[in-house]
RNA sequence: GGAGGGAUGGCCGAGCGGUCAAAGGCAGCAGACUGUAAAUCUGCCGACGAACGUCUACGCAGGUUCGAAUCCUGCUCCCUCCA
């Protein structure tokens, strides 16, 4: 909670005691205009992937209690802005995408927005916006003559995004300093478009949200506000968001909802309670018996973490997959795996025959990245074939290895798993 | 404009012309211990290959040498000091 002070706004006090509020421009005012009605807000969000991280659910969860407390929420897809590259907490610039990746990001990452939000055309039906469709068009010297004249760079020099790179000495271009500029006219745009009154953003955005606000009032002489949620870490100090697999992603397609699942069910004890203000919309009083679980019994809470998260994000079947394979894996030794929602592959006759290579295998249910990874693994005592540890590389499955069963178990440790099936036909 | 110093594997950082796929740390993976947690201890940690090995890597481009991350030349970028 960033403010102990008593806040008359429901979605305010939510988000405050929830622990998304890390600072925001005038709390009190801001609170009391929503306290009088509901506003409307923004986020916006980069398309330089074609997933968001779970480090963006912050944000995600941000809407939905912006939404579900009576307020519109926007959605702002930076289609427009990441052509120009965001500066921030960054050493070089980045490479520059495309129009086409661009365009192809905003459709993938538009996907986690629909389990989120309710869209439509009602007074708290969300809209999804792209600032490409006002920046494409911008006129240089009118935007110049316009706007040009509220920003000093005696200003701009001094935000942390520039001072950062001159500081270092590191080359910042005249394009990357526009970017500034270019997100204070989006809050702008809003403003007069759909009377937002409100950007939220993670910590590292506050410059560039103070500039829209600042531009907001130089041109209108109205207040706007700006508010930003902290940078999540693990109780261990590690940015969160890494798995074996790698980064966290939202998307089903580059996680399953299954990895996903136990990604929550894989948290620290510490971070449990935090964790679930966070991401799961569990009523507090609900949260707070959870937390008081101690030793082994912190699991449950765990389970219930990872259920609410996957749930949110890919739905209640999802969670039941994600379940039972978790039971059959962890809690029930020996059950069928049949229907598991592991990595599967499906071995032909022609495999078969000719004896498909263990380390192959591995590699193709995507539990090691490369076969000499494989290789290592085995050497290592971490490889299992259902249950029992691999001690030959050369291993060749054949039909004699699935000993009359459908499937076999492929194991990379304790955790991750994958499943080779026979060939039917 | 002048004088020096530097650029190494995901990050930090060591590196005598051969024994360097490159010390050490972090991160990561696995094993032990546990509770599918944390901490700790142990092993692994460029790719391909069953293997002798082969290939790719030490800012970029050339060169010297039997042999270069290590020496020379040019280029790019960074840092420090002077004007």
């Amino acid at each position: 909670m960033v403010t102990k002070m008593l806040l008359k706004s429901e979605f305010l006090n939510i988000i405050n005691e929830r622990g998304f509020v890390y600072q925001a421009t005038d709390l009190e005012a801001l609170d009391a205009q929503m306290a009088a009605g509901p506003v409307t807000a923004y986020i916006g969000f980069d398309a330089t992937a074609s997933s968001f991280h779970v480090g963006s659910l912050v944000q995600i969860m941000v809407l939905y209690w912006l939404q579900q407390t009576g307020n519109r929420p926007l959605v702002l897809m930076g289609g427009g802005t990441t052509k120009i590259g965001d500066p921030t907490g960054k050493d070089e610039s980045r490479k520059l995408l495309s129009d086409q990746e661009i365009q192809k990001n905003i459709q993938s990452l538009a996907l986690v927005f629909n389990r989120a939000l309710i869209f439509g055309d009602g007074p708290s039906d969300a809209l999804l916006l792209n600032n490409a469709d006002w920046i494409d068009t911008l006129n240089y010297p009118a935007f110049l003559r316009d706007y040009g004249t509220h920003f000093t760079i005696n200003r701009m020099l001094s935000f942390e995004s520039v001072r950062q790179r001159l500081d270092r000495e590191h080359p910042m271009t005249f394009l990357e300093f526009n970017y500034m500029i270019l997100q204070a006219y989006d809050f702008l745009e809003f403003f007069k478009k759909y009377k937002c009154i409100l950007e939220i953003g993670g910590s590292d955005q506050w410059g560039n949200i103070i500039n829209g606000v600042e531009l907001v009032r130089k041109v209108t002489h109205k207040t706007v506000y700006g508010l930003t949620t902290p940078l999540i870490t693990t109780a261990s100090g590690i940015k969160m968001g890494k798995t074996a697999q790698g980064a966290v992603w939202l998307n089903a397609d580059l996680l399953s909802p299954y990895d996903y699942w136990q990604f929550w069910r894989n948290t620290e004890d510490q971070d449990v309670g935090r964790f679930l203000k966070l991401f799961t919309t569990l009523p507090l009083e609900e949260i707070k018996r959870l937390e008081k679980l101690e030793g082994a019994e912190i699991n449950e809470a765990k389970k219930i973490l990872a259920d609410q998260a996957t749930a949110f994000l890919h739905g209640e079947e999802a969670v039941r997959e994600a379940r039972v394979t978790a039971q059959k894996l962890f809690e029930a030794s020996g059950a069928s795996l049949d229907e598991a929602a592991l990595p599967t592959i499906i071995l032909s006759e022609e495999e078969l025959r000719s004896g498909a290579s263990i380390m192959d295998l591995f590699c193709r249910l995507g539990l090691t990245n490369s076969k000499g990874e494989a290789r290592r693994l085995i050497e290592g005592g971490g490889a299992r074939l259902n249950e029992e540890p691999i001690k030959d590389e050369l291993l060749a499955i054949t039909s004699a290895t699935f000993d009359g069963e459908s499937l076999l178990k492929l194991s990379a440790g304790k955790k991750r798993h994958g499943l080779v099936k026979k060939n039917k036909g």
